[in-house]
DNA sequence: AATGAATGAGATTTCATTCAT
DNA sequence: GATGAATGAAATCTCATTCAT
């Protein structure tokens, strides 16, 4: 059953380390990084301690690893995005992806809400995210500037934190929120439909 | 040369224990909970590590107290607010105490965002914090309906959102946010002038 | 029996902080510093593996502080030396003080030897260790010189690596080298008595 | 490609088998025994782990291995030495070739003093190394006497510590030490040209 | 013969908490 | 009330060794 070639080798390397970002991924979430010992990722991935760090040179590796999965995600939603060429369009599809992504794909959500609170505790990442974060405001503006609105910039801001927010609450209230009616409003907003 | 009236006594209590608790909020809101050790948050107050534990029973309640005192100032927020009788003065001022909370208040502002992260480590305060959560959202809505919103519970959502967002932001971004042009965008979407 | 007073609590951690560098010093000596664990270090000194910690923070510095110690009494050595006027009478000393050091201070002597080998692997260590000798070269040297040696540094480079040779016999043969008989070897060589 | 006949099989192995080794020692005599890892080797050998236990059972035998290399090389150097009939011409050669040793094979000589001094850790290396060293002693002090030193045997166990000294000192200065000029020295103190 | 993924015991280090004074 | 030495459990990390292929 174990792996020979090097193709299946570097597979099998590549999957059993998808395995333990996984469980690192929930556990981070959950708990938090500091409160989360890597004998709970060890135990939750089902591997000895040692074989983590054969993957991952240190802990701090594991938060590093998932944020730039996290960072490369959102570029691609950004590629998606630039296929359209409707602003309107475009708009719509950050929305619902956004909305995806906060719903679906909630414990990355919550945990880069929560890195984004300490960034500063993980050096390089900090000035990744923060670049990443640089990078989009601009698009998000010239969206808005496209679609005709006079202050372009501040209602990029407010637009962003919006969604933050909406983020927040959905981790605070799970289905409590009514997600789809926050939608519509943004729809409606923006004149999307 | 040492107090020595039951007041005096209390008094001299009650400022060596603001200085710890003052100490811990920096600590936590700045490198979190678990990344904070009592032995930063005795050098950081200047007292022995013995004192800490004779004012608080273990570690976790420093976070409590913290926590504590945060809701009783929110609860004199509302009372303030209560005082006055019209609905939009009262939306005003709700909306300047939240920009204050975020800009003034930002260590109070950023420990209590990541403790709404991860409420559920602490057993007593989530409870404590979702009950206060669950009853001014009912107190907004009010208000929103007062003001005239014809989906005033939605529209409660979308504010709580907002501000929560604008906190996120201002801790990522600080003084690149533009925080005014916020406050006047949401004066104008409630006719507040 | 616990201290008080501020010198008692400074004696305290005084003499505290030696118990646990004697019982590193002799581990080291006995089995090298990769190859002793902290936890044999706690056992020997009879304390808790916290407290070593507390002491010293990393095991790395039980290392630097044996070896500062050994400078430190070194440089004592060449104190007393200097007090005397007559060079014969000084060589004697020398000679006779670093006898005593190898056979006497056995433990020390082994592991400053051992840690001659591997200076590299602590970095201040080695410019210390390095600058120290350097430092004392130029000394015996001048004595030789003042004795009236044709080739003092020559002479001086002959002397210290016969001292040195002798301290590893010591340590491979112990009481089968003839210390004695060695020593009056180089009284004669120098015309010591 | 690959050998075919036992003779290309064994040398083959052989080959492999001294490029682990040589990997060793590099690494033992820099960083020490304990100090290095068997990961280390392996990628200083460019062989894969399993590989390395498939020569050695266990780490230690890389030791004993390298240590009886130096033990077999010391006896070739007396055979050499017992062909020659003039006692003098003897000591020379014995002479030389422990500056050879010293400069030439630096790390198996630093090697070999470490060792000597932690030899208990390596049973039975302890015993052979020991014997070794017992069985040459004599060997010097009839040469010694040969040549017609009043006290052979102390004459003995001063040029041994001496030829060991300077092996410390060389390991310490490398090039800063004028072995040449002790060499002469030698020559001269016993008249060997 | 050769590979390298995997293991687990043990090493170093941290830290909340206790307690004698 | 106040101190800080002391503890020990648990966290992070290392490494010799095994084993399936």
């Amino acid at each position: 059953m174990s792996p020979r070639t090097k193709k299946q080798l570097a597979d099998h390397r590549e999957s059993r380390r998808e395995e333990i970002l996984n469980a690192a991924l929930e556990l981070f979430a959950k708990n938090g990084y500091h409160n989360t010992s890597v004998e709970q990722i060890r135990k939750k991935a089902g591997v000895s301690k040692g074989l983590i760090y054969n993957y991952f040179k240190e802990k701090k590796d594991l938060m590093k690893a998932i944020v730039m999965g996290s960072m490369e995600q959102a570029g691609q939603f950004f590629e998606t995005m630039e296929e359209l060429t409707n602003p309107r369009e475009k708009l719509k599809l950050l929305i619902d992806l956004s909305f995806d992504y906060i719903t679906k794909q909630f414990e990355h959500s919550k945990l880069m809400v929560g890195l984004s609170l300490q960034v500063d505790q993980f050096d390089e990442l900090d000035q990744i995210v923060h670049g990443k974060y640089a990078g989009t405001m601009p698009l998000l503006e010239n969206l808005l500037k496209e679609i005709g609105f006079p202050n372009p910039k501040e209602e990029a801001y407010l637009l962003a934190a919006l969604m933050d927010g909406i983020g927040i609450q959905y981790i605070v209230l799970k289905d409590d929120l009514p997600v789809e009616t926050l939608r519509n409003y943004l729809y409606q907003k923006y004149s999307l439909i």
